[in-house]
RNA sequence: GGGCGGUUAGCUCAGUUGGUCAGAGCGCCUCGUUUACACCGAGGAAGUCACUGGUUCGAGUCCAGUACCGCCCACCA
């Protein structure tokens, strides 16, 4: 390569850490984040994009399936930004209030301390200490996976802001007779000291006892009937202190005699009656069932159809309270234990079996979950459901994948009302004022109401409501609370509603059903258009990471060793929207290897400029006059990955776009693009301008992958950039050039894919015949050649790319069947490939023994092929000979088929004639 | 009890509208220090596409059923 300048561009050994050193900082200082950055090329009117990503909870640092979260996200804004829409993707926090403070009380209790010991105001001082320090790691932790989030934009849901879209949202919804406050079944966790939503609690089987008691029947004068009684099954013995009725089924005929009867509820002494409902299932334990309102869904439903009383029996630390007679004040197992050791006493306690049941337990915390009776505030989700189904229903909001509507149909249209109350501190305290008459006053002025709304009383006598909302309250308001609302801002104009909402499929209730609820409600207008879902990343056996399993993995310790490229790159190649992935060391290896790959190959394009070209000329078209089979073919290869990209954008088939790309680069640019290339541009005997038009078309090809990985390997490739030649239209950031468009598309060339693809073929045939007749893989070995005359032509252009390649020297190109016969008499390896044949000759050095060694391996080989040629032939003209399938099929399939079988039966025969000489 | 997803080479997974669709990466085997890359190159072995039926000229691909695995929902005391 004498007269190819070989200044290095690009450091000798890609070291990610150096390569991705100073990217982002570059970004940042570019301001090209923002979608009216002074760095953005964002086309004035261009469509934004808008997406809207899962605000991470400030408990702690970031994990895997947040480094997913957010490479996904990033691949759709970097994307769109290159297609020059002005791109929104507002960073954010989550106060996450449950969850905070079940984290912040496991620290404190590592401190000897306890929200009781601290107080309400204390313990809140201690939490913004708190997340301060985990919202610096987290920030931290985005930009070193490269996200490009509009940093000047950030926000928390606990900021100002936020409390006032709460406050004006709850307000509406209480004016419009969407929230309500009343008593009623709420799920108590008495390790949180709060109500959770029905869908944090986790139904989780338990090996527990039914137990069968019996009831006393009242006689017609009021006492207890010695001779009659009713046995009822139960598995939370406890509980019966707030019986207020038993149940049968009424059809069974067992119990018909007993309708109207009343039974006497032990220790409580509370007469109760038989009642009849459909809920009971006659052949579970005895048949007939307690009813316990104020402490289970059933009986509650129950309970309300039959206008029986509830009786709460527990309070808030899970003790028998005042209701509970002679056990008030115990625990409830305690209780439960000596209710059933006196039940015995009695001789009422008939029998205990072993049951297998689920147990709700609290996802925080894990403790049971026990229902009974609140005074909670409520959102009627009926309504604001029924939006958002027709939202979905109508096309106006995609879900990706979309087999997810089912689930998303199912759970909106059996969907309860949503219960805000949480009796917790971190958070947004619940807007309504309470006046000693029990009037509610419900307003959005932070310092609260001058009077009470319904009375007139002044403020002084009110009292705010001590609970706060639930965490996914103000989560839901995101999309617009993050850009300005209430207020009508132009931001609010501008990019409400949003693109694209990414996120798990695992908060698909907790937080993507609320948004649409609340934001069609509050804005008119669903938030987004698409709901992307993306799936787990598990650890290599597929099981969920978790603290307690042991197998989590910090994303930076990843970055670190292989780099933010290389984890991006694995996380998105090969999976598919909702699918769960399993996340190993191998697959990040492999994605290391491809930036290697890439990087190596551009420090080759670079390295490779021919000396008449100056380093700084800017970046020119190759000129057309000048192309080979070669550059057209690698031209329109590149084309073609283009234009499948684009299509598995077009599909959020992110996983098939990294896999296309993987294979152009390396399969295509480099083993064929970047070796033909070679083959032109050492030749020192070639003009000039033959080299300069191969090099500009490496270079061209290189631009593109470059472009359509950036959303991938976002840091490599800028960093490959900035040794690039860049035309008057390129930005000096990779980040904010253009997508490839309709020019890119315009370089297919068929014919070109189709003679070099031969030559592909017709290479891989010599090097596989070589390799199997064990030959010396460097040696240069004379080959005689036979094309047909349609591609003549393309054989003699590609001549010298053949000699290099195939290691074949001299190298014979026969015009004539007959000479090429006479040529290759005395034996050789044959090859056969369409439309082309060859002959491989021995090595000059060659001995007896191995020529003749040689030519037993070369017709095992060619054996073999025939073998199969062979089948496959006779499959075919099976299929053709098949009426139904000539006469039924396309007629192109059949066309296809029958040239084939030609293709198949040229093949046969000479290899047949091979064989014979 | 419902619903959804999965079952394709030793491992991890692609396979769009049924007609070269039997593929990729990793791993494995054989060669190779050819001037981008050994984080590499050349070549190779390897799958009854879970099972059973059906539709069709033709089925990993559509339909029905079965078996495992995973997830979600659910008021069985």
């Amino acid at each position: 390569m004498a007269d190819i300048d070989q200044a290095q561009n690009l450091a000798r050994v890609y070291d990610p850490a150096v390569v991705e050193g100073e990217i982002y900082q570059r970004w940042l200082a570019a301001d090209v984040f923002a979608p009216d950055g002074a760095g953005s090329r964002a086309l004035p009117g261009a469509e934004p994009f808008v997406i809207i990503q899962p605000p991470p909870n400030v408990t702690g640092a970031l994990h895997l399936g947040h480094a997913f979260t957010a490479d996904i996200e990033d691949v759709m804004v970097r994307h769109a930004r290159m297609h020059r829409r002005p791109t929104l993707w507002l960073p954010g926090l989550d106060h996450a209030s449950i969850a905070a403070q079940v984290v912040l009380d496991r620290i404190l209790d590592r401190e000897g301390e306890s929200r009781a010991s601290l107080g309400r105001e204390r313990y809140l001082e201690r939490m913004w200490a708190f997340v301060n320090e985990t919202r610096d790691t987290i920030l931290r932790q985005s930009r070193r996976f490269g996200s490009s989030l509009d940093w000047g934009r950030l926000r928390f849901t606990m900021d100002e802001a936020s409390a006032r879209a709460v406050r004006t949202a709850f307000t509406r919804l209480y004016r419009d007779d969407l929230a309500y406050r009343t008593e009623a079944l709420a799920n108590w966790c008495v390790g949180c000291q709060t109500t959770v939503s029905d869908l944090e609690v986790v139904p989780t089987p338990e090996k527990g006892t039914l137990w069968t008691i019996r009831y006393h029947l009242l006689a017609a004068d009021g006492r207890v009937d010695p001779e009659r009684s009713i046995e009822i099954a139960t598995t939370r013995p406890e509980t019966l202190l707030g019986d207020v009725a038993v149940a049968v089924h009424p059809d069974d005929p067992r119990f018909a005699g007993l309708l109207g009867e009343h039974v006497l509820v032990p220790f409580v002494e509370r007469v109760v009656p038989i009642i009849t409902d459909p809920v009971v299932r006659p052949e579970f334990g005895t048949g007939a069932v307690k009813i316990t309102p104020a402490h289970d869904g059933d009986d509650y439903a129950t309970g309300r159809r039959h206008g029986l009383a509830m009786i709460n029996v527990f309070d808030d630390l899970g003790r028998i309270n005042e209701n509970g007679d002679g056990f008030a004040g115990l625990d409830l197992a305690e209780a439960r234990r000596r209710i059933l050791a006196e039940l015995d006493a009695r001789g009422d306690l008939v029998a205990a079996v072993p049951h297998e049941m689920l147990i709700g337990r609290c996802q925080r915390s894990n403790d049971v979950i026990e229902p009974r009776l609140k005074t909670q505030w409520f959102i009627r989700t009926k309504p604001l459901a029924a939006k958002a189904l027709a939202a979905t229903r109508s096309g106006r909001t995609r879900i990706v994948p979309g087999h997810f509507e089912k689930v998303w149909e199912h759970w909106l249209t059996e969907i309860r009302d949503w219960n805000v109350s949480r009796q917790l501190w971190w958070g947004h305290r619940i807007p309504a004022w309470y006046c000693p008459d029990g009037h509610i006053t419900v307003t959005d002025e932070p310092a609260g109401p001058a009077a009470c709304q319904a009375c007139g009383r002044a403020a002084a006598e009110l009292r705010q409501d001590e609970d706060i909302f639930d965490t996914w309250f103000s989560s839901g308001l995101w999309p617009f609370s993050t850009l300005g609302w209430p207020d009508p801002t132009d931001d609010l104009a501008r990019y409400y509603p949003g693109s694209v909402l990414e996120t798990g499929s695992d908060i698909i209730f907790f937080w993507v059903a609320r948004m649409m609820m609340l934001g069609i409600q509050l804005m008119a207008e669903p938030p987004f258009h698409t709901i992307y879902l993306h799936g787990m990343v598990n650890d290599p056996v597929g099981r969920k990471m978790s603290k307690t399993t042991g197998n989590v993995v910090d994303p930076l310790e990843l970055i670190e060793g292989t780099g933010g490229d290389a984890l991006r790159f694995t996380l998105i190649n090969g999976t598919s929207p909702g699918n769960n992935q399993k996340f190993s060391q191998e697959k990040i290896d492999s994605a290391r290897n491809f930036a290697n790959k890439l990087w190596n190959a551009a420090r080759f394009v670079l390295g490779a400029r021919p000396a008449t070209i100056p380093a700084d000329r800017p970046r020119e078209a190759p000129d057309a006059a000048q192309l080979g089979p070669a550059e057209r073919w690698i031209r329109s290869r590149t084309a073609a990955t283009a234009a499948v990209v684009d299509r598995a954008f077009s599909e959020h088939a992110y996983g098939e776009a990294t896999r296309l790309l993987y294979d152009a680069v390396w399969s295509e640019l480099c083993d064929w693009g970047l070796e033909l290339a070679k083959v032109r541009l050492t030749d020192s005997a070639l003009p000039s301008a033959v080299r300069e038009a191969t090099w500009w078309t490496l270079v061209e090809a290189l631009d593109v992958d470059l472009r359509l990985l950036h959303p991938f390997l976002p840091f490599v490739t800028e960093a490959i950039w900035t040794a690039m030649p860049r035309g008057p239209e390129d930005p000096d950031l990779l980040i904010v050039a253009d997508w490839p468009g309709p020019e890119v598309a315009a370089r297919q060339d068929p014919a070109a894919e189709v003679e070099v693809d031969l030559l592909i073929e017709l290479v891989r045939g010599i090097r596989n015949a070589r390799s199997e007749a064990h030959l010396e893989p460097a040696a240069w070995l004379p080959v005689d050649l036979l094309a047909e005359p349609a591609i003549a032509g393309a054989v003699e252009a590609l001549r010298p790319a053949i000699e290099r390649l195939a290691r074949a020297r001299p190298l014979t190109v026969h015009r004539s069947p007959q000479s090429f016969e006479s040529a290759t008499e005395s034996g050789g390896l044959t090859v056969i490939g369409p439309g082309v044949q060859a002959v491989v000759g021995r090595p000059a050095n060659a001995d007896e023994a191995t020529g003749s060694a040689t030519v037993a391996l070369d017709r095992e080989r060619l054996e073999r092929e025939l073998q199969v040629a062979q089948g496959l032939l006779e499959a075919a003209r099976t299929r053709l000979a098949n009426e139904a399938f000539t006469s039924r099929a396309p007629a192109a399939v059949v066309d296809g088929a029958r040239a084939r079988a030609e293709g198949l039966a040229d093949q046969v025969q000479r290899l047949e004639e091979r064989l014979r000489a």
